[in-house]
DNA sequence: TTATTAACCGACCGGTCAGTCGGTCGGTAG
DNA sequence: CTACCGACCGACTGACCGGTCGGTTAATAA
């Protein structure tokens, strides 16, 4: 996700070897419950060869990330830019979410997960990077969907959040296991968001 | 919220005083960051006071815990038995949520924030503590909702779950900077959760 | 072959923190 | 007054962990 091969010197390759294996144990444990020795041991490096490479812990961490945010920022983007009505292309970025690895989803989560460890212009950077990987995406397809008359009038910045946390309940576990199917569960947050769960009624009044 | 005043002892006060102030401390920052120091120093014992009246710092995150979400528990349980429509039922659910002072509905957040750092029963605890406190308790309201008619069908619990997800968009730090009014916030979840973000059309199709 | 340098090693350091333990103190029962 | 006990104190321990540093290895250039 991050580079097209060309010519990987071994110092990149190890660098590479080392956030990949940072990115799965981050994935499954909290930021201050995965040790420096334990990436370096899943990496087949040392501490030393570790600190060779990154900084420090906070900077390998925020390498990882950013430039796992950075190539979601690519995919979504081509959702964004595509034609079709704000459906269509909320349907399509969300899709592509979806469809996503595990590991690689999971990562979205990891950012709310332990923004608040962080502080000063690395935290900066890391909500920046989330922001314009995700919310501004789908807030740019909701704001055009308002200005279109497709949607009711709102915040479209409450409104896509509101979209995130949607598409995040259906990647829950339990979701998972009621809702086997990935189009089903692409539909489940659409349908909602888009309708509401309340009946349609002839006349359009709730209680 | 959590005993009428009765008799407290001098130790049942002091062990008050220790979940108080850690309260408190556990909202402004991650369990790892919270040192049992801290915790002591703010509630005026020292730390052999505190391990006096607690076993571990997880004995008393989870105590504070439980402690809480049996309050809330019991707010919500009022709602749900309450009379009308599933609208207004969850309504005034939610209204009593938004209503309560800020660190109290936080702590909400640290379950989840928090759920991953524990293990084995005291983790199962408190997952069923809080589903029992806040999902739960939605849920009960949309079985009604779906059962009435008032509500499209589909499974109750991802709805409630997504029930809960937009409340929490609306108490975000951008969403309270943006709709100021405690009441609006109300409208734009039930708004959304009922009737959804799109545009209400004479034919009922989008896209 | 030799010199140079980047990659890598792993023992070690300094600091932090949960949890312990011997002891003090104030109340209270006998 | 004495014996006892629960509440509380605070110095200390042991483990852990991020980060360092002197040294080794391997590749490459001269």
């Amino acid at each position: 996700m991050q580079q097209l091969a060309e010519h990987p010197t071994k110092s990149e390759a190890t660098a590479a070897r080392i956030v990949a294996a940072a990115r799965k144990l981050f994935v499954g444990s909290n930021y201050a419950d995965v040790t420096t020795d334990m990436i370096a041991r899943a990496a087949d490096v040392t501490k030393g060869g570790l600190y060779h490479h990154f900084a420090s812990k906070e900077q390998l961490y925020i390498t990882m990330m950013l430039g796992d945010l950075a190539g979601k920022q690519r995919l979504f983007e081509q959702a964004v830019s595509s034609p079709g009505s704000s459906y269509e292309r909320l349907s399509r970025l969300t899709r592509d979410f979806l469809d996503l690895p595990e590991e690689e989803r999971e990562l979205t989560r990891l950012v709310r997960r332990d923004i608040n460890i962080f502080s000063g212009e690395d935290r900066e950077r890391l909500v920046r990077a989330y922001q314009q990987a995700l919310p501004v995406q789908v807030e740019a397809i909701i704001r055009d969907g308002i200005r279109d008359g497709e949607l009711a009038p709102g915040d479209p910045r409450i409104l896509s959040w509101s979209f995130v946390a949607l598409v995040e309940v259906v990647i829950g576990g339990y979701a998972h296991a009621v809702i086997g199917n990935s189009e089903d569960r692409l539909r489940q947050v659409l349908e909602l968001f888009f309708r509401g769960a309340g009946r349609q009624t002839t006349d359009g009044d709730v209680a």
